[in-house]
DNA sequence: CATGAATGAGTCTTCATTCAT
DNA sequence: TATGAATGAAGACTCATTCAT
């Protein structure tokens, strides 16, 4: 009441916390509240006091989640320097950023599928957050950096690359410093003599 | 009467053919078997007396629809014409023989992530015969068609465009008759002016 | 209301109580957990609530009714008065016990063959608490009483005889007064001219 | 047709030795059919062409099992020699039969309870049989050998003893050669002073 | 004699959810 | 806030049994 409460060891951060963790790695059918609860420490009421049910819990740990992508075309958009670099710099945070939190991507994937799981409105939200980077190659063919073109098929390709690099990479294969550099290259590019 | 039973309807084939339906739309772990016995409009025992268990049964489901990319992929290998021609040929048969089976499809994803369903060595399969397209980049560098590069991360550029069309599709989005000739020219000729 | 709760007719009392009922009647495997809760008034998840399986179950209800035993055997080695007596006395409240509780003495049975339901230690347990008797004739040819011998396998034929009149008297035979001192005499003297 | 079938490796013969061990080792509710056809090798309507039922076949298992009781009983009650002589005849070869017999042991344990297993008038014939002991008792005060006294009793402490002996044995320990020797006499001597 | 195929009813166990406290 | 106790429905799987061949 008296003040704001950030305590990440609260019951709530723990569920959702533990929530995402196993949504993440066993799916959302074949996790049971009661795993959830067990794993944060808490009890089956407890989670019910704070969530509306299973689909309410999975929804607030996608919605936890998503946050970053935004911020990430964001950045890339309005972002200085050229279309190339921000392209760049975009692939490698995607990857890297991806590479670092496990969960949140397979989350995201399952609730993306929509197979698994309640469905959810993300695939659009994704697809239209991953479409926005067509402006940027607007942008440079605005600057005369990009000639005019299929700007959706490009970003398509640039994206589609970086999800077999990301879920590779997930699996175990090395992911190359400069990958993102050398995509964006081959795309620039092309492979034409 | 005594001959060779090829009868499409047999107990087993309507369960092979209702459980991969349900598994591709639902999910492994949200798909029971009282669901599959009753769209299949046999028993349960039946179902057991022909599979092992409801992870064999989704095995089984996998395997059957699995023949058909390695045959796409020895086709675009193997084929006769130019690399360009092969590679617009088979990112086109990829797309649409996997918006005629949606099943298919979604099954092969599930089974692919491996967080809901049963762990299956597909995904390896998978990669590896899409990793074999590399084969036609390298002969059309052999015939000078392609200048000297990174095959493989060309491959995922396509492969990855390929799958946001096909998945975009399945969602209802339309798929130009010509995608795969300007994925095919955009990855040829980059994007830079 | 607020107190400490000493409810007999709690669920968890009901079904141990039932189960150790049917158990002794039915045997482990043929009889269901259905069956158990149906009997105690409550539902499946309230007994897996209590018990961690039908195994657990059972192991719980082989536990509350092992209790009497020691006690009995404690008090014919430490009890005051002649072997004669204390062998006498304790075959008399052995048989006499066992025919008041004839769902105990079945379900140790049960327990101690071991070919139906879940095996466990009992018989071990069982066997040396029988062969502690042994002690009371040693006192006894300590105070001269009884003849040095073979006193295990004369607590053998004590035990065993008594254990088939207790069946007898469980199927619906007569158990005469004394019994247990016709026994004993009869362990005394012998049966030789 | 044409010869009596001895075929110790028909089907029929074959259920009905693995459904006695089966029984005798998991009882009769543990054990299924599919396991008794497949340990035998044959299909389960084979099974229910030779048995009528479960039942049925656990009853022709039991059937089978007890032909040599009365035998043994009768070698006692119509022998030659002294009473004595022959209750030290019988009881070893009681329980040195069921030690080379361990599933025609449980099985019979197994019927005689009638906890687990269909009712069987099982334990009637068992104890009938026994209790004819009594006449050899009989027979030896008739001669003089034994004094005039409660014979039953003394009948059960043998067979009580020697089913502890038997039973002890079965679960491993060791029994002396002379077991029915001392047992006997220490029924015939007493342990009195 | 033997079998492949099939089944209704049942097994044990766990599900997501809720109540009184 | 939090919990011990409880539940109807459903989970995967197996039972004893049978029929047409």
């Amino acid at each position: 009441m008296a003040l704001v409460m950030m305590d990440e060891t609260g019951s709530r951060e723990r569920i959702l916390a533990e929530a995402t963790r196993l949504f993440a790695r066993k799916g959302f059918a074949a996790t049971s509240v009661r795993e959830v609860v067990e794993a944060a420490g808490t009890s089956k009421p407890t989670l019910y006091y704070y969530f509306a049910s299973k689909d309410g819990l999975f929804r607030e740990c996608v919605q936890a989640n998503l946050g970053g992508l935004a911020q990430l075309v964001d950045l890339a958009v309005n972002g200085a320097g050229s279309a190339r670099d921000r392209l760049v710099g975009f692939l490698d945070v995607y990857v890297r950023g991806g590479l670092q939190n496990p969960d949140t991507v397979k989350l995201l994937l399952t609730a993306t599928n929509g197979v698994d799981a309640p469905c959810l409105p993300i695939l659009e939200t994704f697809r239209s957050e991953l479409g926005r980077l067509a402006e940027v190659l607007a942008q440079g063919e605005a600057t005369g950096e990009i000639r005019p073109g299929d700007h959706t098929s490009a970003v398509r390709m640039l994206c589609g690359a970086a999800d077999i690099v990301l879920f590779s990479g997930l699996q175990g294969e090395a992911v190359p410093d400069d990958f993102a550099e050398r995509l964006v290259d081959l795309l620039y590019r092309g492979i034409a003599r």
